[in-house]
DNA sequence: TGACAGTATCAGCACATGCTGATGTCAGTC
DNA sequence: GACTGACATCAGCATGTGCTGATACTGTCA
């Protein structure tokens, strides 16, 4: 079956400052702290964007003292990856028949 | 070698209505007038987010006479199915390493 | 050539979104 | 308890984006 790709979840990885957020932390958890000094983002920026991740489900958090761990859910984006190659191997059978449908 | 994920696709696709769009013509190359039935939506919106499409790569087109006909292009969905895949494989070691910066 | 159908483009409006400073909250430290 | 640092939230502004009607362009057919 046809698994759909989740819009909110590409709208919220559709952002350059987002992007480069995860994959700094597909490489290594961090907290915001870490985040302010990798990305040069003022702390409220960041923060705004670790909600539309944490909402969108990419990213949890961690409390450890009075910091804030963001981890990556791998699972997440494994799905993604899934869907995109299902609409890839559709699209390119529908190319090799040439699978089109007629002119009204 | 880490191939990053495009943000402009990303925001291309993170769209509803574009995402219908790339869904329909994974199963089927389709022309204006046949999106327009089959979103409801109207021709001059449609036209604008095939623009979109377009411009991102995601789809080319083939004129046919008046018609004007939308192909995907796999290669793009693939590209983006492999990025996050092997974000999610990195991501994936992180968490099983525990790998985590120090709190400053 | 004129009429028409299929698309693309444009300008304008409404709304969403990103960035910022100010402020609030909570944990740890003195 | 007062203070400080880490982080979240809020309100405001600027900009971007989607939707629409109007219009232009292009190929087909009578």
């Amino acid at each position: 079956m046809l698994m759909s790709v989740d819009t909110d979840l590409m709208r919220a990885l559709g952002d350059p400052l987002r992007l480069r957020i995860v994959t700094l932390l597909a490489h290594e958890t961090l907290c915001t702290t870490h985040l302010v000094a990798e990305t040069g983002a003022r702390q409220t920026n960041l923060s705004n964007h670790l909600r539309v991740l944490r909402e969108a489900g990419v990213v949890e958090t961690e409390p450890c003292g009075r910091f804030t761990y963001y981890r990556l859910r791998p699972e997440v984006l494994t799905g993604l990856s899934e869907g995109f190659a299902q609409l890839a191997g559709l699209a390119r059978r529908t190319r090799a028949d040439d699978r089109k449908r007629a002119c009204p």
